[in-house]
DNA sequence: AAATATATTTAGATAAGACTAAAAATAGGT
DNA sequence: ACCTATTTTTAGTCTTATCTAAATATATTT
């Protein structure tokens, strides 16, 4: 099929359409697969030529249907092993990245398939991020709980659970809204409160308010 | 640490050396490799420059000692993954083979050590091939009774389970002595009996037989 | 021991994927 | 609209792993 390093491309251009929902530029991507332009320029001309993705000199890629369809089957692998690591190899959930980016490579239908059901068909990875089915669908928004998070993860606030008026008030007098970045700088085992980072400013939460919070990640 | 060819050469190499109990000729590598002697020549070279083999021109490949440790975690790594995927996967034991292949070559001694223990510290493959463990070694015997093997399996008779006379008389009669290869050319899975070629005759035998008989696979 | 056959190595070429340096195209600022 | 800065592409080189064809070394036969 396709190489560890076309597929590696692929994922990196599906996630940048997602992250900026337009086209994505020869430098973002070089910057985001940490090579340089030229080397993006070369590899964007030979996916192409195999229909992966459609180009314009000058203006950028796009996956074309196919491309989309082999990126979300690499994402999906690499998803569930890191669900794998994690709930049957003890791993703990930031060890998993690297190995992942190895196993997302295995050409095996029948293994991402049995995987999945060994699994349990699991919906979302360590991360929160959502998983998709072997036909390539997400079924959950690619949004988790604040509390979800782990340290040094970030994402954006893109909803809340609860939505009583003293929790909005809360959020107000902070300078919580929808749309704002925010990141986990420590997180206490202890009482699951942690220190977040928004708009520069350090803040501490309880655990009330982080599980009450939707983030989205990426 | 190496590519995935370079383990692959590696592994032919051990596998080569423990077969013919001696030094490895490019030609037999090229033919375990599937690939050209003239590339045998080139990869052996490189091999000996980072001290993986030991090797004198024209005159065949050794493996170093941290040569044939790498080859041995490879080893291992195949027989783990290839045990997973029939244990766990619902994998027919015929069909791990191409999985494994690829598998084998994912770095993380993390993962390793704990599938390994995922496992229960399996002691022999689905093939009856022994797993080395984390140090290398083979904790069991590399021969497995001939009812272990499967359809078109092969490997070398090295000994008896039961060494009554009437069952040596019968082997006499039917000239299967130690050190003959075997092959597995069908196996009846309603009473177990099968179908043998030793030294260009078939002969079907029973499942009393198969059970007794010790075979050297590889 | 010479002649022949076989095995092995060398030399030169190719493809994938990356790089540097230079050229060309686009975008921004005035 | 022009000049400049940035982005993107091209051209040429490198490394890894492979190949074919030719050369050389070893093995075998008579």
């Amino acid at each position: 099929m396709f190489s560890f390093s076309e597929e590696n491309y692929l994922k990196a251009i599906f996630h940048l359409e997602r992250k900026y929902q337009a086209g994505v530029s020869t430098n973002a991507l070089a910057e985001e697969m940490e090579t340089k332009a030229s080397s993006v320029t070369d590899m964007i001309k030979k996916l192409s030529e195999k229909e992966l993705v459609i180009y314009k000199k000058y203006q950028g890629v796009k996956l074309s249907e196919l491309g989309k369809k082999t990126a979300i089957e690499v994402i999906r692998k690499h998803r569930l092993w890191e669900y794998f690591l994690v709930e049957k190899l003890n791993f703990n959930w930031d060890e998993v990245h690297d190995v992942a980016e190895q196993l997302e490579h295995i050409k095996s239908e029948k293994l991402t398939r049995e995987l999945d059901e060994f699994l349990g068909f699991p919906k979302r990875d360590p991360h929160g991020d959502p998983i998709p089915d072997a036909e390539g669908n997400f079924s959950v928004a690619n949004k988790v709980l604040l509390s979800e998070l782990g340290k040094t993860e970030k994402g954006i606030c893109v909803g809340v659970k609860d939505s009583s008026s003293d929790f909005l008030r809360f959020l107000d007098k902070n300078n919580i809204s929808l749309g704002k970045k925010i990141k986990v700088l420590e997180k206490e085992a202890f009482d699951g409160s942690m220190l977040i980072l928004i708009e520069e400013r350090q803040l501490r939460i309880s655990q009330l308010i982080s599980n009450n919070l939707y983030i989205k990640t990426q």
